[in-house]
DNA sequence: TAGGCCATCTGGTCCT
DNA sequence: AGGACCAGATGGCCTA
């Protein structure tokens, strides 16, 4: 698909004003833009991509007026050749109309189509190792870090490495960008004092902040003389228990209701559990164990725990690399970005 | 000021 | 025909 960049695309202001759209009355076209939106949309409307307006199908035949018997006159009074091809239809002020009402609506779709991405994309933030109310971590990195994570949680199950080790950080660290990197390195290297787990809520970043981001002495972090520490998220203190309490099926801090014992529970309508492939084929009675234990463990432990219990093909041929993942098998089904968001974020809770 | 990130608008394409 | 999805383009905001 090729789109024409903006300023190429002929006689912007004359398309425009065909439109009527920046004289009618200065409102947005929603009606429910604020004045920054609305200042932003009649740039956009500038940028000179309402050429297509004019290609639109579907119109009342009584509207057209078609513009043949016109010869063009070019800028020096030459009279340009007729054009060959189909007839450009006119804007009609009906046309118009129709044609704003659509994109009015098209624009609202897409919006709340971006923000349920944006939904999504969040609930995935909030089971990753490094996360922050205040200080989020940006889409790209989510996503590489959501990779890693799974990855190697996989690795974990698969071959029974600690998720203390130093390939476990570093497994997470895999292409982050360095910030990042040393954000999950700082994050990691924490212990879970009570003290240090007060000043981490909500406070990531910056100065004093008790090390989170600290890359100092980690053995994973990068040296970057020129950086300062990143200024995004800290591992949340749930996370932090969680990760130094991954020895076994004990609990420091069981919490029901939630999807783990700390992480702010999930509220949102879940995506149905997927059955791509077999791999997202989940039982949804609770196994006898977690029953009895009243609670809903933490990723980490619920699959470390429950792998008998849910179906095989949950554990069963873990990858030596994130390729052969069930999770990026499924993605070979190309899934819209945000099931695809709330399967790995499914993926993490169990 | 440059660069990164983001929200939004937009038109094209595909699907129902 | 209309909606979902996608990618390009743009401007705003923030930080180094």
């Amino acid at each position: 698909m090729m789109t024409k960049p903006f300023g190429k695309s002929g006689d912007v202001s004359e398309l425009v004003s065909s439109l009527g759209w920046l004289e009618e009355d200065g409102s947005s076209q929603d009606g429910e833009e604020s004045p920054e939106l609305r200042a932003r949309h009649g740039l956009a409307m500038h940028g000179g991509r309402m050429h297509s307006c004019t290609e639109l199908g579907s119109e009342d035949m009584e509207e057209e007026e078609e513009e043949d018997d016109e010869e063009e006159i070019g800028p020096n009074g030459e009279r340009a050749p007729k054009r060959r091809g189909p007839k450009k239809k006119k804007m009609t002020k009906a046309r118009q109309e129709r044609f704003r009402a659509r994109r009015i609506k098209a624009n609202a779709r897409e919006r709340s189509r971006m923000h349920g991405l944006n939904d999504a994309l969040d609930n995935l933030r909030r089971v990753m190792p490094c996360y922050s109310k205040t200080q989020k971590l940006s889409k790209i990195e989510t996503l590489r870090l959501a990779r890693n994570y799974i990855w190697a949680l996989s690795e974990v199950l698969e071959s029974g490495q600690s998720p203390e080790s130093h390939g476990f950080v570093e497994m997470l660290c895999k292409g982050l960008s360095q910030p990042t990197s040393n954000l999950v390195a700082g994050c990691l290297q924490l212990g879970p004092s009570p003290t240090m787990l007060n000043k981490l809520e909500d406070k990531c970043g910056g100065p004093g902040m008790g090390g989170v981001g600290g890359q100092a002495g980690h053995p994973l972090s990068y040296p970057s003389p020129g950086l300062p520490s990143p200024p995004y998220g800290s591992l949340e203190a749930s996370h932090l228990l969680h990760m130094k309490g991954f020895k076994g099926p004990v609990y420091d801090n069981p919490s029901p209701n939630e999807c783990s014992s700390g992480t702010p529970p999930y509220d949102g309508p879940l995506t149905p559990p997927l059955s791509i492939n077999g791999n997202f084929a989940l039982k949804q009675e609770p196994s006898p164990h977690e029953s009895e234990r009243n609670y809903t463990p933490h990723p980490v432990h619920a699959h470390y725990l429950s792998s008998h219990h849910y179906s095989a093909s949950t554990t069963s041929g873990l990858p030596g690399g994130p390729q052969g993942h069930p999770l990026f098998q499924a993605s070979r089904y190309e899934l819209p970005l945000d099931v695809a968001f709330d399967n790995a974020f499914i993926y993490i809770c169990i």
